[in-house]
Formats: C-alpha cells, structure tokens, sequence
DNA sequence: TTGTAAGCGTTATCAG
DNA sequence: CTGATAACGCTTACAA
C-alpha cells in the first residue's frame, strides 16, 4: 500500500527532461520554460513524488532545520508514570457514556503543564521564527538516558541549535558545538563562545525593587535566590543589590534564603520563616523571590498560617507564569517575554548561520514589572481585574 | 571555526578500521573487538564527529522522525503583527533599569497562548511518545503561505506525520499520505483510510447533560454547536441529543444556535439571547456549547447583563482549556486529554509504521466531566477551590 | 569479528 | 534554457 516511492529520477522521466531540470523547478532555482515546468509539474502530481530530505540534506550539506534542547520539566514525570497505570483507559472502538467519569472541579494547584507554559511559549516563538526562515525546527526534552546519544543525533541533523542553558554537560555542549552553531537560551555566565539570548534579569529586579522602595517605602527587603552558581539568578540578585544601594541601604553580599526554583522548596523557606516568628524573629518587608514558583510556595505557607501577604509581608516573583495571575493574592512580578525568547533564539542562530565567523553576541530581551495584589494595592486594578472589560 | 566536519570515514582512517566497524559501534549493531570499540569511541571524541541524518536516511531509507501538524492558533497572530511594531524592543547589551517597564496588571482576558495551551499540550505529549520510540520529532503550524511546499517538506523529512483534523486541503492530505503514513488528530469525520486519533465526544457530552437532568433537573437545553460539516461537533451534538432521548425529552434535529469555536462569536450569540429576552423571550436551561471559548464568550456577556450563571441559565463547555478554571463563575467542562492525545497519535503512528499493512483504525480517548460553579453547586466543592489543600 | 563495494536520491559543476 | 557526471556520508549485503 505504498511501493517504491518515486524519486527525482522517476520524475525527470515521466516528463521527458533530465533530474537537473527538475531539481530545478523543485528548488525554484534557474530558468526552466514553461512547458518543461508544466510537465514536470504534472509528473509531480500523478507520481505523488515527494523530495526527500535526506538526499537533498546530503548533496547540499545543510538540513533546513534547526534544533532545540529544552530542559525536562516536572509535569514530564506525570507522563512518564502514567505509562504504568495506563491499560483501562484507552479504548479503540467507540464505548458508552457509562465509561466517562464525572469528578468535581480539579486540583486547583495542578500543575499547568510545561514549566506553567513557560517553554510551551518558547516553542511557539522559535517555530515562528524558523517559519519565517523558511526552516524546519525540531524539539527535544533533554532526559535522562542516552542524553548524549540523543542530543548528537539531533545535531547531526541540524544546521544549528538552541539549547537551554543548563540542559547539557559542558562537554556534550562543546561537541555538539563542533558540528554546528549553538545558541545558548538564558543565563549569562561566563563568557562564552557561542552567542547568547537572555532577559534584563538585573534591570527587572532593580526595576521591581525600586517600586517596592518608593511607592510602598518598604526598607527591609530579603532576596530569596536560586542554588548556587545560578547565572541567571545571580543577576538577579545583583540587580536587587543595586536597587538597594541606590536608595542608600546596605546590601548583603549574598542571599541569606535560597530555595531550588521549586514551589515546594518555597514552601519549606516559608515554613522556616514562620517557624522563626514563633520563636521571637520578625518577617522582612517583602521576600523578592527568584522565581514565581518559589514565590507561589511562599504563599501558599503564609496563607495557611495567617500570614497576611501583602499587609505583613510583600512577596513577589519572577518569569510571569499562569498560576502568578490566579494565585491568593495575584502575585507582582517581572514578566519575561517566552515566545520572544525562543523567537529570538532562532533568529540569532539563523544569522549565525548565514555568518559564520563574525564574533558571538549577547542579546538582551526587556523584561515588564507587572504589578498584582502581592505588593499592595494600586489605583487603577479594579476589584476583580475585569476593569476595563466590556465583552457587551 | 568550523572547517569540513569529519566524516565516518575519518574516524575510521584514524582509528584504524573499516568504516563499516565504525557504523557497527555508532548503531550499537553487530559485533565489534574492545579494542576496536575503544579506538573508535576515542577517535569520534578526538575529531568531534557527528554522524550525519541525511547520509543515514539515505542509506537506510528512514529518517527516525516524525512530524507533527498543528493548526495556527490566534494567538500566533500576535507574533506575526508585533514583527511590524518591534524596532526598540530588542536591544543588544545590558542597558539599565529605567527601560523596564511597570504596569498594573495585564489584562485578565489576555489569550492564553497556543490556543489555551491546547496545543502545547499536545506537543509535549507527542514529544514523549517519539522519545519512548527513539524518534526525533518536528513541528509545524500549517500557516497560509507555502502551506504546500511546507508540508511536502516536513513529508520528505519524517518517516510518518500526525496531522490536526482540518489543517491541511485534502488533496494535500493525500499527496503526503502516499508517501508517509498519516495520522489524523481528532474529527471522526467519514470514513477514511488512516489511522485516526479522537476523544469520546458523544460519549463526555451525553454524561454531562445526563448530570444537567439527573442532578440539577433541568429540563430545558440547548446546544450552541460549531460551524456545519465539523466532525467533532457533529458527534458531541449526537451526545446531546441521546441523552435527552435517553432520559424521555424531545432532541432537536438541528441545533438551532451556531457559533464558530470562537470567543466572539460566543458573546455575539449571548446577545442575541438576551435581546430576545427583552423582547419577551425566555431563556433555555442550560446552553450546552461546542466548546469551552464559545461559553466563555457567553458568560461575559451574561455576566455584562445581569444574567445569572448558574441561577438563570446553566453553561457547559467542552475542551477544559485553563481559562475555564478561573472564568466567574467557573466553567463545568468536558475535558479532554491533550497530552495523551498527542502521545497517543505518536503511538499509532509509530505502530502504522512497524506494520504498514495493517488496516487503518481509530483509536478514541476517555474524556472527563468536570463539574464547576457554571452549572451550580456541588457539595464537595469549597468556596474557593482550595478545598483539600494543605501546604504547610 | 572485520572489510569490500554498491548504492541511497539530490545537488552542483560544467559543458552545451 | 538543458543535460551529463561526479560527489555527498552512510548502510548493507556479501565476502573473508
């Protein structure tokens, strides 16, 4: 039900030219008179010949896609482990109503899947991009086993890739990098060789902090940071620094709290924090935290506890997730821009292409400080968000 | 700073071995010496080689990939109108603080991307089934310009497609078909001659209106469908009407409102509803729709005119997209799989595959209803959906 | 366990 | 405008 396919060869004869005038037509490439393209054309649809990429790949050493490593995310697990409980549920053929269980609302802190989005966003960015170029693009989560062996199969059929920074060992990076062009999404580290594109994360934070100093007149504030070593998190943290300093209060030289990005991790933060005001402590004026998750866990604790948010303690995020929009309070923080990221990522990466040698470039993506419920009140928030709303 | 990429051969010059023990170790095929096991994997790292897909393709006539074709989505229109606007947005280097911009609050009603996170759900499935098979995937969304040369490309680069019922012409469909197996994402549709991927439509509505009647007596229903000769909305009107059959209430041959899956058009048909309310109408029990962003277009123009939701007028929707969880009141919905409807189409296609020959089949997914504020109350939901939850 | 040789379906380079 | 012809880098019988 689907011979031999047809080739280009199959094509050329059936139309009476040589493959060289249907490669031609195919690549729109060189002049070829209209009866011949005519021809051609007519052979193409009644053989339902198809180019194959592979060949075309081979002969003209570059693939027309692009690649993209993103990390694993949390709610991956989830479809990892229902691939064991899974036997009942799927059934072929077309069963009765009785089959379709009826439940009561949802977990109203299930995970949005993907990161809440997050990368789900920068797929679609980077699918725009690579649409506009005129490239495929292809997208792998890095897991666990045979990382390396996946990861070089992906770049063996790539003109270039974007990977997000931290998904890859270095030296795994440093082949991949042989081959191809890579583009590091996020983080800033140490210099590099390979162009990178990131967000304004210190000028987003020094922006927010700043709101929080002027017009709340905040003046004790605690960074709640990222692990260790954490490029991203580390500007940051500077940018609160700076803000800090700017308005003539001492910084502290490193983050006193620290978490893992984790909403969970926040929660145990909180938790110790709560713990800590049972025994005499006090809460800071906000916890500017280095993510929404963390921030989100930190809510989720102090609202258990009675802990009034924004009234005894500011809290606020970073990356502009879902979940930040309906949290209790919504919660303030500083947006990234995810299809512009992944976007952008491709457009880098296609120029890099086109230019090999010219030297590796930073781009740096502006960030908005969004303002919710977590921070305080202001003006212009109706009561329940819908203002300005007019769906009549 | 990247000269001619070595080849399989030199790996094998330099390591001294045939190519073909080379290829042996790289496919973990056949049997091959420690020795000469060792002395390749040292050259491979030593000359930073990288097999090329396109040469393997060739030879061995499949690509290990499949593609995936996803329709475009509003809000992709978004990306394209913003290439116009975007001169200043992007900036090389680190400029500071005073370019980040602060606003209150975004607007709640802001499309959540990639159709309601529908489609990156489906992508994330998908991405894990070709994972579990060892199968790279890419990613398309068929867009209006090229959409033929486009879609031949992904055809003659994959070894199978998963395609989103309706997104490709059916003479486009078919010309891909004859060269890879296709699998159709949904829409049962008539007949056809490929493997077909979809949820229990008739099956989640009928529950659902069996729970209007059974448990909330309503008596009076209508269906707010899709635009005619839609698959998907055809099978989830025929759940309507069994039910109501079913339960001794006279089922409409037609449904008498339509919408077209759209928000807007949902709050055109709420107008008209509550226009023909002030001209002495009345007003159903309950507005079943096709889906949940009609509903939702419904609900704002209810809540706009002092309709009540649930007390004057029950409304279903169907999908479970996010903003269905936080619209006022939120929506009772029939949920649909998405990441395993993604992964699902990525397991018969790998199957169809495997076994060319085999006659095609439709695969149906279990669908969930879920019961929300927008059809009433419900005892084991708390009043603000935390219920059962316990951070600390 | 290893090697030889013949393609795989296109593109690209030259000549017409 | 069109057509030979040689790669492109790898897999795969088949042979040793």
């Amino acid at each position: 039900m689907r011979g031999p396919v047809p080739t280009l060869r199959d094509v050329a004869e059936r139309a009476g030219v040589s493959p060289t005038t249907v490669s031609r037509v195919i690549n729109a490439s060189g002049f070829v008179s209209r009866e011949a393209r005519a021809a051609i054309r007519q052979a193409i649809d009644e053989l339902g010949y198809v180019p194959s990429a592979s060949a075309r790949g081979l002969a003209s050493r570059h693939t027309a896609m692009v690649g993209l490593c993103l990390p694993v995310v949390d709610a991956d697990t989830d479809l990892a482990d229902r691939s064991d409980r899974r036997p009942p549920p799927r059934v072929p053929g077309l069963p009765g109503a009785e089959t379709v269980p009826v439940v009561v609302d949802t977990d109203p802190e299930a995970i949005i899947s993907w990161g809440g989005m997050y990368f789900g966003e920068v797929v679609r960015g980077a699918e725009f991009a690579a649409w506009e170029a005129g490239l495929a693009i292809t997208v792998a989560m890095t897991r666990a086993p045979d990382l390396e062996a996946r990861v070089l199969n992906m770049a063996g059929r790539v003109d270039g890739m974007v990977v997000v920074s931290g998904t890859l060992p270095d030296d795994l990076l440093e082949h991949v990098a042989r081959r191809v062009p890579v583009v590091i999404l996020t983080g800033l580290g140490p210099e590099s060789a390979h162009d990178r594109v990131t967000v304004r994360n210190a000028e987003g934070v020094e922006r927010l902090v700043e709101h929080l100093l002027t017009d709340h007149g905040i003046t004790s504030l605690e960074y709640v940071a990222a692990p260790e070593g954490t490029p991203d998190d580390e500007e940051r943290f500077r940018g609160f620094c700076r803000a800090l300093t700017r308005a003539g209060i001492e910084a502290p030289a490193a983050p006193r709290l620290r978490g893992d990005w984790e909403r969970g991790r926040g929660r145990e933060i909180a938790r110790g924090l709560v713990d800590g005001l049972g025994r005499g402590g006090t809460l800071p004026g906000a916890l500017v935290c280095c993510n929404d998750n963390t921030a989100l866990g930190l809510l989720d604790v102090f609202a258990a506890h009675g802990v009034r948010v924004p009234e005894d303690v500011v809290v606020t995020g970073f990356d502009g997730v879902e979940a930040a929009r309906t949290s209790a309070p919504p919660l303030t923080t500083v947006e990234q821009p995810m299809a512009e990221l992944g976007r952008a990522a491709v457009e880098v990466l296609t120029a890099r292409i086109a230019a090999p040698a010219r030297r590796a470039a930073t781009t740096s993506l502006p960030v908005t400080v969004v303002l919710r419920g977590s921070c305080g009140a202001h003006p212009p928030v109706g009561v329940d968000g819908r203002a300005g709303e007019d769906p009549a």
